[in-house]
DNA sequence: CAATAGCCCTGGTGGC
DNA sequence: TGCCACCAGGGCTATT
């Protein structure tokens, strides 16, 4: 599931590919997945735009056309972009096809077909609200542990919901929630408000460095992640907790634990983050 | 307004 | 071995 580090992986992987390139051709085989506008609009927005720049806001992985107008794309569950041959074997999953006027394609691929693709005019950008509305990014200067505090402090929601909520923070999923609060030693079930402001430092570098640490290791694969050139990440292998249910915790030993808290899976080490401080 | 349950969607998995 | 209910979960919508 691309979260942040894995949609930034994709970002680096493409642009050297894509930029200056131009899109001759589009082929939609799944139009449902475009939200906006409809197939032809799109069509009509993109083909025969040079690509100028690759960007990404959390999640959202978005083509700078010349004309001004931007695709974007939010992978979901099971989205992929990939640059290929066009003889190349195709993913089997493939939705939608851009060919290239050096003769390559960048395909899009979704099993679930879940993901969500725009094509937006300048100054269109509150079309999604998603994209609008985002929360400050981790790893840059905005992101500071004082805009933190001033956003936990007065929230009332277990602290594991309130990290995936995008308007918060943008770019943290399950993983890398479950992997931050472990991190930092804190239990998934706390209420981000009740956190004390030594906890919520320890948070807010936690944040930072276990994004960091996904960038690095090329994110993390555990079965449809690939980055723009169809390779694997291997940050899965450097996960503390989250899929490691029922196996010793790296730090202390204890089994990690696996809840479900608004809804989502949530893994964790019940000695490493527990919910009442022991004094 | 804010928190949460339900929904979309398909392949892999576990139980019988 | 085959069948099938269930789970995975990001983010939007409806509901409380």
């Amino acid at each position: 599931m691309p979260e942040m580090p894995e949609v930034e992986i994709i970002r680096r992987s493409l642009i050297n590919k894509l930029k200056g390139k131009q899109i001759v051709q589009i082929e939609i085989l799944l139009a449902r997945q475009i939200k906006w506008p409809d197939k032809d609009g799109f069509v009509a927005m993109t083909v025969g735009r040079h690509i100028i720049d690759i960007g990404r806001k959390g999640k959202y992985l978005l083509l700078l056309l010349d004309n001004g107008n931007t695709i974007v794309f939010h992978l979901r569950m099971t989205g992929r972009l990939c640059y290929t041959l066009k003889e190349a074997s195709q993913d089997l999953y493939k939705r939608i096809i851009f060919l290239l006027d050096d003769g390559n394609l960048l395909i899009y691929a979704d099993t679930r077909t879940l993901g969500t693709i725009y094509a937006l005019a300048p100054g269109e950008e509150w079309r999604i609200e998603g994209l609008s509305h985002m929360g400050m990014e981790p790893l840059t200067e905005a992101f500071t542990e004082g805009y933190l505090y001033d956003i936990m402090y007065k929230s009332k929601a277990k602290i594991k919901s309130f990290l995936l909520n995008q308007k918060k923070i943008s770019g943290l999923g399950n993983i890398y929630t479950d992997e931050c609060l472990h991190m930092a030693g804190i239990h998934p079930l706390r209420l981000a408000g009740s956190l004390m402001k030594s906890e919520i430092a320890q948070l807010h570098m936690a944040i930072n460095k276990v994004i960091a640490d996904g960038i690095r290791d090329g994110g993390t694969t555990f079965r449809d992640y690939r980055n723009g050139e169809g390779e694997k990440g291997h940050h899965q292998e450097n996960l503390f907790v989250y899929g490691r249910n029922g196996k010793p915790c790296k730090v202390c030993g204890t089994v990690i634990e696996k809840i479900v808290v608004g809804g989502r899976g949530t893994h964790f080490c019940p000695n490493c983050q527990k919910l009442r401080e022991e004094s």
